[in-house]
DNA sequence: ACCTGAACACCGTTCAAGT
DNA sequence: ACCTGAACACCGTTCAAGT
């Protein structure tokens, strides 16, 4: 008889990330993922609770991963903060292309990954430090959307996942965020303070889309004119 | 016993977009639909090719709600490029908001709606009216990306829906492309055509990845000297 | 032609049982 | 504690049978 290795939470993600690689998303059952680890189906339920708390589990694991490509290709921090981001955006981009189903995995999510709390609060500190004040700073976050990660998308909308949408989350815990993610506090306080009586409009995602939409309209039309960036 | 409405394409279509909008993607089952149909299962497949074309033909239906909402909303065609890419952005949005799952299901979907490829020849058409030459058109598209269908995405890699990429595809129909997407179809000649030899080139995702990314980044430096779209 | 029942090969998950 | 087998309630789909 062959002694096993033990089951882990580690191991039943990498098997999980390597049978998406190989074979799709839509290939990752428990009963799969447990077969690659020559297991029951029901074992994996001591490690990982249930089939979305593992997509959950997965979801986590490629954030890390574009942090570990953000920082593996660079030791210090760029001076400028265009040229940070395009760093970032370019180093998730090449974690999007390992894993082809890592953005629609994403997207998909019901609750964002915890990971990827800090990885806005930093996105957002290179703003902030190259000068951009939390309103520009806010759109910012929106027209990058999740081009931070490599891919194009308004990341989370949990509506689309078929579950609702938790409004509550954001005040709940606002102090406990302001110790983890200090930048993002400090601009939700700031959006909320400008927008007055009116604490629902402090994120207006229309007003996000249309400012977002005319970055890129005015942009193009600047390439139009010749004047844009190198075409 | 009541005389029942005929099962119909359409009929099955509709219901599914209603079960989708009410309970979600993940509450499409075949079984559920041909329930909320008050039939088995097994009839639907006389009228759509099982649950995967069902998905395609929902895909093709929001696509077409798109057209109308762009056409509704205005008779004319705008003068202005930007104003008409704008309202057709805009108005893809609406229909979006309506369903929220239709950006998840568009961006995971194997092959393209059909109606889709019209729909991207009508904003290429817009473009090259504006007097966007191909290759500065060509990076438009890329970087309106799905705005124009209401959500921010690289809409369709067949990748991440778990097939392989089908690369034949595009040079196959060339010509029967002609006939009904033009300005597409004279797009891919010119750019094929400008990237000489190496004709893989011609659509270098990873280019348009960073074209995209300037733009966003470009705009978000004049908005902080104060010069961008209203902040 | 259109719809159906039974059946097949899969799912995720619960639970009582093993060690 | 960790793993398991059997069972349950679901899937999509095939196929032979009905009308």
């Amino acid at each position: 008889m062959v002694t096993r290795e033990l089951l882990s939470r580690e191991r039943v993600l990498r098997v999980a990330r390597d049978l998406a690689d190989s074979s799709g998303l839509s290939a990752l059952s428990m009963r799969r993922v447990a077969g690659a680890l020559g297991v029951e189906a029901m074992s994996l339920y001591h490690h990982v609770p249930g089939k979305e708390g593992l997509l959950d589990g997965l979801a986590e694991q490629v954030v890390a991963e574009v942090q570990q490509e953000v920082a593996g290709g660079q030791g210090d921090r760029l001076e400028d903060w265009r040229a940070e981001l395009r760093h970032r955006c370019l180093s998730a981009r090449t974690v999007m292309l390992r894993h082809p189903w890592a953005p629609g995995l994403l997207s998909t999510r019901a609750t964002i990954p915890s990971g990827l709390w800090q990885y806005y609060d930093e996105v957002l500190a290179t703003m902030v430090r190259g000068g951009l004040n939390y309103h520009v700073a806010h759109r910012g976050m929106h027209a990058l959307g999740s081009m931070v990660l490599g891919f194009v998308q308004e990341v989370f909308s949990p509506a689309a996942a078929g579950g609702a949408a938790d409004t509550d989350t954001a005040e709940q815990d606002f102090e406990a965020m302001a110790a983890t993610v200090p930048h993002l506090t400090a601009m939700v306080a700031s959006e909320v303070h400008a927008a007055g009586d009116d604490a629902l409009g402090w994120c207006d995602t229309d007003r996000e889309f249309e400012f977002t939409l005319d970055l890129l309209l005015d942009g193009l039309e600047r390439a139009r004119r010749g004047s844009g960036p190198g075409v």
